[in-house]
DNA sequence: TGACTTTCGCTAATCTGACC
DNA sequence: GGTCAGATTAGCGAAAGTCA
């Protein structure tokens, strides 16, 4: 038998269809939850991964089906699909013209735009009779019961039985789901995705544009893991310029070319972190001698001179000993310099 | 203190190459 | 071409760490 999505592990038990589980995971959260909405979900799950369902195909449909201009059908603004390629729209477009349109769409109506819908499922199929002018209308089913986190679960529980569903796609849509208001707590228990999960699916979403801009080349290639990994070398509120980003920016853009393994992707970034290069802002607190220099870099004080005999060079030394100690800086008992371990001093070469 | 994040180890699924 | 074993990767849960 066929892999059964975890989503719809209820449908099917024993050989026969028992279509449950999923719609009592909404109506759990939400109480308005009615058997026409379950009957939409569970006969449209199963008709998208080629189940048969216990509901009656014939029944009559328990929210009104009506066509409906293309043109009056606006974006989900909690969609749980962020990335539309022209290839899919394309795709769509030569389905829809060879095939038809075999199920309907599922809108519910603007709360603030009269005469005009927001589309719940079947966004792919809009824009490809909007770009390619396949149909002027679609047959849409429209729900009058459905809240925007309600529309937007809808959505995503439809869109988990589809291949073109990626991880993008979901870390975005946790991202919106938080963004109304709804902790992880809530938002694991909606859908079902562990909560430590969703703080990888948060750092996928979170990459800079820069490195987005290469995933959304190649969506597919990219899982939580894999932008987890990225996002190991990028800086929150980093810029376009920040040396990590532009690393993860190469790094994802050769992973998007498909030839490239997970494990590849994770040594490039170790790689990038064990031989990062230190950023060394300058203070401006500069002072030079005859003798050298003494100066601040970053998180560091460097002091530089040449002293000509080794009696002034002992005595200057314990001079700024004794000076440090006061300052509760204090050496490693018994060492000097060359005796540390190379783990302890934690400075590079050439610095003093 | 609770919510959230990170890390780790285990398991299952999938891929790949060697062998017959 | 089919089978098998090992490698790779993703998924999952537990536990510890972090932060407001």
């Amino acid at each position: 038998m066929a892999r059964i999505p975890p989503k719809l592990s209820g449908l099917v038990k024993s050989g026969a269809v028992v279509a449950t589980l999923p719609v009592h995971d909404l109506a759990d959260f939400q109480s308005s939850a009615t058997a026409g909405k379950a009957r939409t979900l569970l006969g449209a799950q199963a008709q998208d991964l080629g189940y048969s369902s216990a509901v009656d195909p014939q029944m009559p449909a328990a929210h009104p089906v009506q066509s409906i201009a293309v043109d009056l059908i606006d974006p989900n603004p909690l969609a749980p699909r962020t990335v539309y390629t022209p290839e899919m729209i394309q795709a769509r477009a030569d389905d829809l013209r060879t095939q038809g349109q075999h199920d309907p769409i599922h809108v519910t109506p603007h709360p603030d735009r009269p005469g005009r819908f927001i589309i719940c499922d079947g966004w792919t199929r809009v824009r490809a009779c909007v770009v390619h002018g396949t149909f002027k209308t679609l047959r849409a089913e429209i729900h009058h019961d459905l809240t925007g986190v309600d529309s937007a679960l809808f959505g995503y529980q439809q869109n988990e039985g589809r291949k073109q569903h990626c991880d993008l796609d979901r870390a975005m849509f946790f991202e919106k789901l938080k963004a109304t208001g709804l902790s992880a707590v809530k938002i694991s228990a909606l859908t079902g995705v562990p909560e430590n999960r969703l703080s990888m699916y948060k750092a996928l979403a979170s990459l800079p544009a820069l490195v987005l801009q290469q995933i959304e080349k190649a969506p597919e290639l990219f899982g939580y893991n894999a932008g987890a990994q990225l996002a190991r070398i990028c800086p929150a509120h980093a810029d376009a310029n920040d040396l990590g980003v532009v690393k993860a920016a190469r790094i994802a853009e050769a992973f998007a070319a498909g030839d490239k393994t997970f494990k590849w992707l994770k040594a490039q970034v170790e790689n990038y972190l064990v031989h990062k290069p230190r950023a060394v802002p300058s203070t401006g607190a500069n002072f030079r001698y005859p003798q050298g220099f003494l100066r601040g870099r970053g998180d560091t004080v460097q002091l530089e001179l040449r002293i000509d005999t080794p009696e002034r060079q002992t005595r200057l030394l314990e001079e700024l000993r004794s000076f440090l100690r006061e300052r509760g800086i204090v050496e490693f008992t018994g060492t000097t310099v060359e005796q540390l371990p190379a783990d302890v001093g934690g400075t590079e070469p050439g610095q003093a």
